[in-house]
DNA sequence: TAGGTGATCTTG
DNA sequence: AAGATCACCTAT
């Protein structure tokens, strides 16, 4: 594996969800979970700003068995089960008792792509291995038995990547959270403009 | 474009 | 205790 820098937890206790999801794009991605190692490029994030946030699971301080490690300190993976198949991959941002969040939805395979096609169940290397929040989690290894550990460790942990800028980024709203009301308008889905390993282009 | 899938949350 | 909901994906 490349000599990286690895994020630590300091790296995620960031007070802006917002500027700390565009950010991650670029960065690295590490997974070794049962022994197979695997990296990629996080192309897709989208941010989620704990209890005014009327699209996330801590809004209003909503406070269950669920989402309760969104309220811990920032650094850990919040994973979730969604449409009882898909387990989404959340990293925990800011203080304890802020509840924010950023889902990641889509990463560029570097290594241990062989483990991502058997994870898969799939033959070819395709941008719909590893885009979209479900197909990523499931590529990496990631299930919701990995809820609650830092990301800054083993199993599972990030690094620093080339360095982005703005004009390479595409801001557009987030998917998949209608019932949000004004805050689904918000401009916080992020991807890289010419990256092919991201779930669904924005128009225009 | 519709249906699968099941944990989680809310309501009664 | 039951029904609605859900930060999605795949194949018709």
């Amino acid at each position: 594996m490349p000599n990286r820098y690895k994020l630590t937890q300091s790296y995620f206790l960031n007070s802006d969800v917002v500027s700390l999801a565009k950010q991650l794009l670029g960065c690295y991605i590490h997974t070794e979970i049962n022994g197979n190692y695997c990296s990629g490029i996080i192309t897709e994030t989208e941010a989620y700003a704990g209890k005014n946030d009327k699209a996330c699971h801590a809004h209003l301080g909503r406070f269950t068995e669920r989402t309760k490690v969104m309220y811990e300190i920032g650094g850990i993976a919040y994973v979730y089960l969604c449409y009882g198949i898909h387990h989404l991959f959340n990293i925990v941002t800011n203080t304890a008792g802020n509840a924010d969040a950023i889902l990641i939805r889509a990463a560029e395979p570097t290594e241990g792509v062989e483990h991502m096609l058997e994870r898969r169940n799939k033959l070819k290397l395709t941008p719909q291995l590893t885009a979209g929040p479900g197909n990523f989690s499931k590529a990496f290894g990631i299930t919701k038995q990995h809820n609650g550990l830092t990301v800054t460790e083993h199993q599972i942990w990030l690094s620093q990547g080339t360095s982005i800028t703005e004009k390479d980024i595409v801001k557009t709203t987030r998917i998949g959270i209608d019932y949000a009301e004004e805050d689904a308008l918000l401009p916080w889905r992020f991807y890289l403009k010419e990256n092919k390993f991201v779930s669904k282009k924005s128009l225009s």
